[in-house]
DNA sequence: TCTATGGTTCACCGTATGGCAAACCATAGC
DNA sequence: GCTATGGTTTGCCATACGGTGAACCATAGA
């Protein structure tokens, strides 16, 4: 299991603030300029602009600059990659606890024949 | 949809990292004590002591200690709830490729009426 | 050409993060 | 009781993060 991936790193990382998250679910309804990204939060446009770029390093986003709006567009890529690892976990949790469950019915079945 | 979201951002923060991810990938097995979790790193205790905080405030894993040895086991629930989150944008995005897609399609239809 | 708009860059600031070494505490086992 | 073990606390350090204000750049539109 990748869990030393670099790009897992920076997924998780930008996905751990809420604007950022916020910002991810405003675009999964389409693509748009940073302005209107950028409008319903309180902060200036500098700080918006540090919040796009670890999306955009990240992979989780991508962006074109076309006059002078710049249009930002989901990479769905990116947010597949961390649920199959997320779901990967719990898969092998679940795994692992029928494992368990099967062990304790095991125990029991010795514990009926003493 | 709850992207201002306390729980999420401990959690995407905690799964930020290679080491925590790692604790998390051991835990899915069965619980373990801090001795064994720490054993694969480098890293010295208080450091690795550090990451199980972040871990244990997350809420992605709980830690228990019997005489002298602390037991950790996974929280399976933050890790669902994270995985929901991203599963949802996914669906979001899906229906909006579709709706797209029908969109794309329908003007296909009055070109061809043209 | 002038102006407003949409972005960008820069310098700075306080706090959080991830690591270390060293000293310390508490219990298991002889 | 002594010692080894498993964990904890404390203080420190360098770097990264999230925000600010101010100055700046480039293009769309009158």
């Amino acid at each position: 299991m990748a869990n030393h991936s670099a790009s897992l790193d920076t997924a998780f990382h930008a996905l751990a603030d809420p604007t950022r998250r916020a910002v991810v679910h405003r675009l999964v309804r389409g693509a748009a300029p940073v302005k209107e990204l950028a409008a319903p939060f309180e902060m200036g446009l500098p700080a918006f602009l540090k919040h796009l770029r670890v999306l955009e390093e990240s992979g989780l986003i991508a962006t074109e600059k076309r006059g002078r709006v710049r249009t930002c567009r989901l990479q769905p890529g990116r947010l597949t990659e961390t649920e199959r690892w997320l779901s990967r976990q719990r898969a092998l949790w679940d795994a692992s606890a029928e494992r368990l469950a099967a062990y304790v019915e095991t125990q029991m079945e010795e514990d009926e024949t003493e």
